[in-house]
DNA sequence: TTTGACCTGTGAGTTGGTCACAGGTTTTAC
DNA sequence: GTAAAACCTGTGACCAACTCACAGGTCAAA
């Protein structure tokens, strides 16, 4: 399979099937006669399994690191689940503070959704971002840095 | 006030004051003695509106405009509200996609919390995700390319 | 045979900062 | 008085995960 023929296979973009080849998830043969890169079934499937968990929140390091434990025979899977359980908490504090931001951002529009849009007072929404306190800043700011 | 006073004083990395002045967001004056940006007062009322509305979902380019308008004595308010509409929707979207993700992941858990790590069949998790169909795919790949 | 669609690699752009570097200035300490 | 530390300056690289653009090579159909 060439390029194009393995991301219509896999419903990508072509240019991230030569990403993912450049960032070694893929390792295609070459034709000798033309230079192309060629890919086999087994390249199909290790693309759908990245494109899968990218979905599932896997970075492509991992991914990496997944593929290549597979390609050793070692079996990546209790790795795969500590990541796993480690990306779900952050996709749990991900979604409580879009929650959070949604709920600030419906009581600003509440708030303002009182006065016509010519109110000689037109500034008040401009205040009202400005003076807004975030709740989810506990103390204070966040620490500049953190190690 | 110079660049670490202002910085610190709205919570923020002293390569955001930067980078904010870079992008026009502020508009420090110099001290001709040695050439250093001296803020002002207003400089981190500003600021402080940046941040917020950062928190708040608005782009740098966003804010650099309303900043822009209200400097012009425009009332930017009632394209803030506009703008803060559609990243209401975008924030309701995420919150939705997450949770499906969420719901996917948990089960995916569960499915493979019933085996021990070294049972023989440990490829289990990554067939687990190999051919796992994503049921956000309404009935196809997202397309590839939208303007 | 020519046109168009594909292939190649490389490099830049996206977002919102953060960090590194090299050199100038100011403050603090002895 | 002077030396070191802490600050300032601008510029440019880096992060993730692609996407797009470019210039030149290859190949299939009309």
């Amino acid at each position: 399979m060439k390029v194009k023929e393995l991301a219509t296979a896999a419903g990508v973009n072509p240019d991230t099937v030569r990403f993912y080849t450049r960032e070694g998830l893929l390792q295609p043969t070459r034709n000798p006669d033309n230079n192309y890169q060629q890919y086999d079934a087994e390249d199909l499937r290790r693309l759908r399994f990245a494109r899968k968990a990218r979905q599932l929140g896997f970075s492509l390091p991992e991914i990496r690191q997944i593929l290549a434990r597979a390609d050793d025979h070692h079996s990546p899977c209790p790795m795969v689940r500590d990541v796993f359980q480690q990306r779900l908490v952050v996709v749990e504090r991900e979604i409580a503070e879009l929650q959070q931001l949604r709920k600030r951002m419906i009581s600003a529009l509440a708030a303002w959704q009182e006065m016509p849009d010519g109110t000689p007072d037109g500034h008040t929404i401009c205040r009202l971002i400005e003076h807004w306190d975030d709740p989810s800043a506990e103390s204070c700011c966040e620490e500049p840095k953190h190690e």
